[in-house]
DNA sequence: TACCAATACTTGACCTATCAACTATTGACG
DNA sequence: CGTCAATAGTTGATAGGTCAAGTATTGGTA
């Protein structure tokens, strides 16, 4: 019997192994969880990153973040976080200056206007993950939970 | 106690829902996975969509497919298809050509370049995939496609 | 058989991502 | 102190992604 994403990605083959349906069928569906979460910021004007960029700086509060540990936040990698910082500069969502103690750093905040963004989005994305994982029962949920943590765990 | 993913990302506030902290975790993990799968084709100066569309080729054999069934077939999402397909013909791993049955059609066909690329990178993947999950049992992997199938049968 | 919506792409314009090379600044070491 | 590797970030070049508008072809319909 043929297996679901099998049937979805119309292949007459079978997967060779579980890590390899296992593999596709992660990355297929995080990229439709992806499609979903940027359909939701598209219409703010921003892209999923700059709001991550976003929701990191608010989490960080008033002293703010030097660039590079922005970057090490962030869920997906990226390489490019100063052009982003600029283009959220350049919309007046994130401020950056100089830091006294080390110049070399270059520290971000978010600003008023980025808040007020951030808590518009904030109003309807829980209802947003609620629909991405609708699929799940709560106890599935903490076991994708578990299994994405030891997946990651298992890369040092 | 804060949850692995939580301290990953340095945040102080734990995630609102397990919902939440599924769709991150989910995010995050297929990135990992993605930037290995990059890693493994890039040195055959290839991209993992070019890659994608390579294996698609391969699987419907010598009557070639229409560039949109191309599209389809692939496992992330992708409106670009075309311009990929144009890299693809550069590269000489892809031809095209125009449908006598219905001249709006272009097939597409992998060459024999194409199939030799494909073998040099499937005499890796596997192993690839197995280093990605390592982290997993075969139980677990098992479990993590049931998981993913029904996120993605909840969006019919 | 002439029209017309639908299909199957292609093209242009613009934005984002990625890598390598560069500049500024710091801290450690002789 | 002066040098020099290491750190923090920027910039340039280029590839790739994305959306809207355009072209070619078909199949149905009056």
């Amino acid at each position: 019997m043929p297996s679901a994403l099998q049937h979805e990605l119309r292949q007459r083959r079978p997967f060779q192994s579980a890590a390899h349906e296992a593999v596709v069928g992660l990355l297929r569906t995080a990229d439709l969880i992806r499609r979903q979460a940027a359909a939701l910021v598209e219409p703010h004007g921003i892209t999923i990153q700059q709001f991550n960029v976003l929701r990191i700086l608010r989490g960080a509060a008033d002293e703010g973040l030097p660039t590079l540990e922005v970057a090490e936040r962030m869920i997906e990698q990226t390489p490019g976080v100063t052009r982003l910082l600029d283009r959220l500069e350049v919309k007046e969502l994130v401020r950056r200056q100089r830091c006294p103690r080390d110049r070399r750093q270059h520290l971000c905040r978010i600003t008023g206007t980025g808040l007020a963004l951030l808590e518009k989005i904030d109003a309807v994305a829980p209802r947003a993950n609620e629909e991405s994982l609708k699929g799940l029962k709560q106890k599935d949920r903490v076991a994708l939970i578990r299994l994405m943590d030891a997946i990651r765990a298992a890369h040092q």
